[in-house]
DNA sequence: CGCATCGCTTGTATAAGCGATGCGGTGCTATACT
């Protein structure tokens, strides 16, 4: 792979410009495109971190010209195959592109198949959901593709493990389709998501493609609050006096429907959106705001994936956000114009009880009993349909309790997508270690909704913060966010040692450096603020440790590994 | 985990306090019924 002569990988980057120009009338690509599709081309497995608006979708649609099969296009949302489908160039000659869903009589998945198998398509678009069919799977294997797409690949991480389970089963159908190169491209992921994204994809030693993540155009704003009450009333007053368009964030669909109608009544053209309403009205929502004709959408997390809108201005959230990922999701929707934008947060210490109901919750120890036994009952490797009518459980149950039970090494999958026992588990020792597994995913994501309060809470520069938890080093101040104005304000000139206190012992552990603590095992340094550190164990998730507290008990936190070593992205 | 709501209680209220209970977010797909 790096044994390439150089003449073979400028012909290469040769027909890949070529082909960008020709087909979609790209003359420029960026370097960084140009080098994931060169990984692609190539057959390498290549996890592309790329802001939105940097051409992610291109690093597919330009090699699968030049590759000798069809490309499957993992997709989340109906909407966004529509929209990828119909942001390709039209007119004689242009690819073609398919989308098999279950929005398509019997007729249409027909004539979709066949156009996929006979090359008049050259990217078939499909839900995770699509892959655990094995009719949808023997089509494309009799299709023979030649690169296996995820998109929004940060879906497998945030929502394979409970709401989606069928992200979490897609190596398994990447293998049964012959393995062709996996590509994922997501706009937002840490390290450790990055990480999961990988493994879950099973991909093999990716290469991995990751730009900055700094939006320095987008101011950062935090404000806490004690009383519900008085939170409602600025934020009203907020959405109301900033430049629109904007975005609200509400934690519930009730919240979304009471600032839509506060805002509406001071005269704002104010929409609630959120997946408790109509189809149709959600659509008209959505086209209104893209089209300007809106001055607030007032929004569950249902808001998001698919906005491709320039000039919003600001985003507010009403309640502390579930992770600092889906955080940085979000607020990375305003200011895409580069013109200066502003991300407020406006939490409630209690906000993080209902991000740590709605974190890691598993399918109980009944569940998964009932699995594990309907698994053990067959003499031979069974399917989930077949277990699904074993149990009587629903399908997405099932799969999550597999997953589980996948995960703690109590089943395995084979090469048809069937189940069986591991050697050696019991029922018993089987429902055990998947409650394990269950209970160790659990602490990692409540440590994910407590690295969103210590974003909320931090004394230090809040984009410092929020690079580092991306895995960014990041000089603070950066002068564009309430922490750094406030600094100034007092009259510091905003440098590190005035904006917090800095503990003789900072420097001793370095961002990357690997560790061992005493109780929480293995974990590696992802940043350190003055006077504290904050630590990703292995085992349960992020913690934040006081220099001093360390100082205190030596013995409490030992340095395994100097930075870079294991675990660096390239 | 936090909260709103309900129904029960009480030296019987045009009232208030209590504990129990249920709810809270993301989308696909298959299926039944107009």
């Amino acid at each position: 792979m790096t044994g390439d002569r150089p003449r073979t990988g400028a012909r290469r980057a040769g027909r890949l410009r070529q082909t960008a120009a020709e087909v979609f009338g790209w003359d420029e690509l960026r370097p960084e495109q140009l080098t994931a599709m060169e990984w692609v081309l190539q057959g390498q497995d290549t996890l592309v971190v790329m802001p939105t608006g940097a051409g992610k979708s291109a690093v597919y649609q330009v090699p699968a010209l030049l590759l000798p099969g069809p490309v499957v296009v993992v997709s989340p949302l109906l909407a966004l195959q529509r929209d990828q489908i119909a942001g390709l160039p039209g007119g004689e000659g242009s690819p073609r592109a398919v989308a098999v869903n279950s929005d398509l009589t019997a007729a249409e998945t027909e004539a979709a198949w066949e156009a996929v198998c006979d090359g008049g398509s050259t990217y078939v678009y499909l839900s995770p959901e699509q892959l655990a069919k094995d009719e949808v799977v023997r089509r494309l294997t009799d299709a023979r593709p030649a690169l296996f797409v995820v998109d929004e690949a940060q879906c497998v991480s945030s929502w394979g493990h409970d709401f989606r389970p069928d992200y979490l089963r897609l190596a398994q159908a990447v293998r049964r389709l012959g393995r062709p190169p996996v590509l994922a491209l997501t706009a937002t992921a840490a390290p450790p998501v990055r990480q999961d994204i990988v493994e879950r994809l099973g991909m093999d030693r990716p290469r991995h493609l990751v730009t900055g993540f700094d939006r320095p155009e987008i101011r950062l704003e935090v404000h806490r609050h004690l009383e519900d009450d008085e939170r409602r009333r600025r934020i009203v007053e907020r959405a109301a006096a900033e430049a629109k368009p904007g975005i609200v964030y509400a934690a519930t669909r009730k919240d979304t429907e009471f600032y839509a109608a506060e805002l509406a009544s001071l005269g704002l053209a104010a929409e609630a959106y959120h997946a408790g309403q109509r189809a149709a009205e959600r659509r008209r929502v959505h086209a209104a705001f893209l089209a300007g004709e809106t001055d607030v959408v007032v929004a569950t997390t249902a808001f998001g994936m698919g906005i491709d809108k320039e000039d919003v201005r600001f985003v507010l959230h009403a309640a502390l956000p579930g992770s600092l990922d889906a955080y940085y999701q979000e607020i990375g929707r305003c200011g895409r114009d580069g013109r200066p934008a502003v991300a407020v947060l406006h939490f409630r210490p209690e906000d993080t009880g209902m991000q740590a109901y709605f974190s890691g919750r598993a399918p109980g120890s009944d569940t998964v009993g009932a699995v594990v036994h309907a698994v053990h009952e067959h003499a031979n490797a069974v399917g989930l349909d077949e277990l699904r009518r074993d149990t009587g459980l629903s399908r997405a149950r099932v799969t999550t309790a597999v997953n589980l039970l996948q995960e703690a090494e109590a089943v395995v999958t084979d090469a048809s997508g069937a189940v069986r026992p591991a050697p050696d588990t019991g029922p018993d020792r089987a429902v055990e270690r998947a409650r394990d597994s269950a209970e160790a995913h659990q602490r990692m994501e409540r440590s994910r909704v407590d690295m969103a309060r210590a974003y909320a809470e931090t004394t230090g520069c809040r984009r410092r913060f929020l690079l580092g938890y991306f895995g960014e080093e990041y000089e603070a101040p950066c002068g564009n966010c309430d922490v750094c104005d406030a600094r100034e304000a007092e009259g510091g000139d905003g440098s590190r040692d005035d904006r917090q206190a800095v503990h003789p012992d900072a420097g001793a552990y370095p961002v990357g450096t690997a560790v061992r603590h005493g109780q929480w095992g293995r974990g590696t340094v992802l940043s350190e603020d003055g006077d504290r550190i904050t630590v990703l164990f292995d085992d349960v998730g992020y913690r934040t440790l006081s220099l001093q507290a360390l100082a205190d008990r030596d013995d409490l936190l030992t340095v395994t590994g100097e930075p870079g070593g294991e675990g660096a992205d390239h």
